[in-house]
Order: C-alpha cells, then sequence, then structure tokens
DNA sequence: GCAATCCGTATAGTTTTTGAACGTATAATT
DNA sequence: AATTATACGTTCAAAAACTATACGGATTGC
C-alpha cells in the first residue's frame, strides 16, 4: 500500500487505472499508453504495482476477454464522482459533442490576475463595477478576499470600501478600462460574517410527489431518511436554489428549513442525515 | 517551441505554469513543487523550457517583487476558460468550501461498468428502468451507444427494444437488481436520427431590457452582434432551456429559432455569430 | 496451423529527476 | 551595517524512471 508515497506521475496513471477498473470494470495497458504516451514496459509496471496496491479485490486478468476485470467487490483505491468519471473515463476521444455546452462566459485573463494579486498582496485595488441593477460605477476600492464558485459562474468575494460589507463581483463585470491602482490596506479588515458562517439546508422530496416518487428523488440524491442536508458558507447560500433548481417548475426537492452556525474548520458537502 | 513532443509530466507541469502565469499573472518554482513535488532544479529547468516555449512574449522576473510576472501581452500556450482556471489555480489550497455544493448524484459502478461493456462490445443489455412517469418496468432490452451529459447528470444514450426507438436512461435509475444479461445484437442497429442531427440554437438578450442591460449580457456571454449561436447536438436539445437557465424568472437570455441539419464531423461549442 | 492480441518478464540503454553545492540579487531583521 | 531569508541561476554525479527490445504463454479468429 505505498500508494501515498509514488511520484506524482506514477500516482496519476494508477488513479486513471482505478477509474478505467471502477468505472468501466476492466481496463488494458493499451487504456495507459494511449493516456499517458508510456511504454508497454511502464505499463506493465503500473499494473503491477496497482494490484499490489488494491489489497484484498486485485483485478482479475480474464484471458478470454483479454483484459483485466474488476474484481466483484472492487474497492476503489480514490473514490470518484459520476461526473468525474464521465470526465475521465466513459466519454471516448473525449468527444466534446457528448457534452452539452454549458453557458460559456468570456473573462479577461488580466482583470482576474490583478484582482488575484490584490488577494495575495492583500491590498485594496480600484476598478469600475457594472452591477446589472444599478449600473455602472465611477470606480471604487475593494479589498478581494476570496475566489468562490456557484458551480455557474466564479465569483471573487471582496470588501467594498464603498459599501462596507462584504459582497460577491462578477469578474466578467470588472471593466477593463479600470485603473486597477492597489494601495496597502489602511487598517485590517473587518470579520467577514457570512463567510464564516457555516449554513445547513435541509431539504424533502417535494409535497405532493406520491410515495414511490419520494423514494425515487431520495434514491437519486442518495439519502435514505426524510431529509437531506447540504452544508456551505452563509454567503453562498443564496445561490443554491438556482444551482439545486429548487425554483424551478419541475423541482423534486424543497427546503424545509435553515441552520446557522460558526464555520468549525471547514466543510462542505452534502451529507446523509437520519 | 517544442512544446508538443514533450513527455506527458512535463507538458502537465507547463500547463500548469501557463495557466499561474495567465491568471495569477505571476509564477514561481515553488507553485511547481507544491503541485507536483518535483526538486527545486527540476523546477527551474521547467522554467527555462517555458521561457523557451513562449516565444515573443515571455513572463520576466520581477527581482523586486521575487516572482516571474507575465508579460504585458501574454499569450496563453495552452487557453482555459475561467472554470478550468478557477480548479487549477485561483482556488487556493483546492478549498472544497469556497464552492457551492452540486447536486450531488449517488451512481453505482458496477452498474456503469456493466452499461459500459455491453456499449464497448456493442452488445444489448437486459435492465429494469424506473422512469419518473410511468413507473418501474418488468425489465427491457437496451443498448446502450453513448455516454453523455447534460451538464448535471450523465446520462446513457441507448436503443431500446421496447420502444423501437433511441432513448435518454439515467444510469441512477436502473435497478441494481437487473440482470444485466446481455446478448449479441440480432441485427444492426438502426441510424440514430436525433444524435447525428445538428441543432443550431439562436439566443438574444431577453426582450424588455434596456440597452445598456442587454449589452451588458452580451459582453457576459461573449458575443457582440445581434444573435449568439449554440451548437449541439439534436439529442441533448431539450436539456439546453434547463443548462442554460432559459425558462427561469430572471433568464437574460431567449430563443429566436432553431436550425437542423446533417451533422457533418464534429461540432458543438457557442459559437458567435454577427 | 498461423497471425493477432493480450498477457508477463528481463536486460541494457536512455532520459529524467534528484540532491547538493555554489553564486547573485533584494528585502527584512537584528 | 551585518545577518538572515527568499527568491533566482548553474553545474555535476548519482539515482530513479522510463524505453526499446526481446522472449515466452494463452486465447481467439481466420
Amino acid at each position: 500500500m505505498a500508494f501515498d508515497d509514488l511520484k506524482h506521475a506514477q500516482r496519476e496513471r494508477l488513479i486513471f487505472l482505478d477509474r478505467c477498473l471502477t468505472w468501466r470494470g476492466m481496463a488494458n495497458r493499451r487504456d495507459l499508453i494511449a493516456r499517458f504516451g508510456i511504454s508497454s514496459a511502464q505499463a506493465a509496471l503500473d499494473f503491477r504495482l496497482y494490484l499490489e496496491c488494491s489489497g484484498k479485490t486485485p483485478p482479475i486478468y480474464d484471458s478470454v476477454r483479454k483484459t483485466y476485470l474488476a474484481a466483484e467487490a472492487h474497492k476503489p483505491l480514490a473514490p470518484s464522482s459520476l461526473t468525474e468519471a464521465f470526465e475521465t473515463v466513459l466519454n471516448p476521444e473525449d468527444d466534446a459533442t457528448a457534452i452539452l455546452p454549458p453557458p460559456l462566459r468570456r473573462a479577461d485573463p488580466s482583470v482576474i490576475a490583478s484582482l488575484y494579486q490584490a488577494m495575495r498582496a492583500k491590498q485594496a485595488i480600484h476598478v469600475r463595477y457594472t452591477s446589472m441593477t444599478s449600473g455602472a460605477d465611477g470606480g471604487q476600492w475593494i479589498a478581494p478576499t476570496h475566489f468562490t464558485s456557484d458551480g455557474e459562474s466564479v465569483h471573487v468575494r471582496a470588501f467594498s470600501y464603498k459599501h462596507r460589507q462584504y459582497r460577491d463581483y462578477l469578474p466578467i463585470r470588472v471593466g477593463a478600462d479600470s485603473t486597477f491602482e492597489t494601495r496597502p490596506l489602511s487598517e485590517p479588515l473587518p470579520w467577514d460574517e457570512d463567510w464564516n458562517t457555516r449554513a445547513r439546508v435541509w431539504l424533502r422530496p417535494k409535497s405532493g410527489l406520491t410515495r414511490e416518487q419520494a423514494s425515487a428523488v431520495r434514491r437519486e440524491y442518495g439519502f435514505e431518511g426524510q431529509l437531506l442536508c447540504v452544508e456551505t458558507r452563509k454567503a453562498l447560500e443564496y445561490y443554491l436554489d438556482r444551482r439545486w433548481g429548487l425554483n424551478q417548475n419541475g423541482a423534486r426537492l424543497e427546503r424545509v428549513k435553515t441552520d446557522y452556525d460558526k464555520l468549525p474548520s471547514d466543510c462542505s458537502r452534502a451529507a446523509v442525515i437520519e
């Protein structure tokens, strides 16, 4: 089980192999060769190493089908989601046409870089920002603290000196004609309450569904009991309804309640309770 | 410019470096070392190689800031989207709490593997499928042809012998209690019309927006003229409204029309037209 | 029976990477 | 003003990773 103290490159290959066996249920040297451009000899070594690492449930070579097959009770070395699996192992030839194109939001790398460097250097930066509601401003000082993602767009969380509060900014709306002048913070930034508060949003199958439908919803979202709990930062909670489609007609989940507490260290994943 | 005939591992490192310089505007050996676990000497070699590859606009070492800075007119070696950039380079320490948790759909790898192997072997496979509308069936033969993604879930496209047509199946709704028995195709599968038809969906800023708002929408979606064209396979078109939020209250784009034609070879990306 | 395609192993040679040394420049600390 | 720390760069021998090639075994398909 020397898996963790492998070199980066070889670990990458074993992870790929692991995904092949987990999601395809089969793997060949050829897969490694095609993916990483290594020699057949090296691929053989990788296989041998994988067999060692796989412990109690090693894949077995099926000489009839001329391929390795995952064991009945195969345990992945490095668990992955179906989406990750699709991207790495299920979509042959990385066929882009098998994916519905996402709304692609352009972004100017040099604007992002300006914001990033201000964040890293803990400086304030002067930007012109166009909000959808109030239109373009004449320029303001903000102090970026984090990049975040709501699953659709990337945001910059920053303290706004104009509004005296933390806000989410869309990089795309930062004018490329901003000065991007920077200045040191005059004083330490205030505490970001919403960022450091954990929101636990409790969901249940939408009322009105039949028993069968409700249980199908539970199966699809992977919870057994009455409620599904989604944890995130309070600062991101606003985006949850859209991300999970709760506000849509065909929604199959609805909110029950939300708890807030101080964020312990770090946690943000859907958890399954009772 | 020997970028393309590099070994996989080193190319990976140069791409990472490229993203640092593009989206952070800065890079250090330390970044490579932290990410790939290589030695300082090797990181120095990678930098040297990157400088060679970067042609007319090499990054410049700023001895005051003790870091490499991207050139004014920096050109990325391997372009990337903001989302990719966020995942690789903008989210420090891969802080999972900076991402709004997506609806995570469980999936049973062994079910996926059964479907995958039937697809690869061009076989039909027997499954019990539970649709949201008609409930569980008693088992049916399907012939999987592709895995696809609508950006939310992964689907299996398959020919259904029961319905005599191609359909999209959600792996999560394939009962784990299916037999997964397989059999060779009795005859070649029929032509998959919707899969092999290209849909061009034309969008424009939602009517009712002010001139300023419409132009903000154009900027955010990266098109200049009246219309934005999204290309995809007709088989995936159904999912487009949800993926792009066209059916939502706050939608800022609306459909104008859709063209169909025979799919040439492969194309599926948002393109910008007059 | 023969070719093709998987597997496994082994050896020798090449390439990549390391580790350690030594030197330069700048900024911060003492 | 001297010291420390952190960046950078180069060099070189040693170690590790990987390739190329060869050989042998099992199965399938023609």
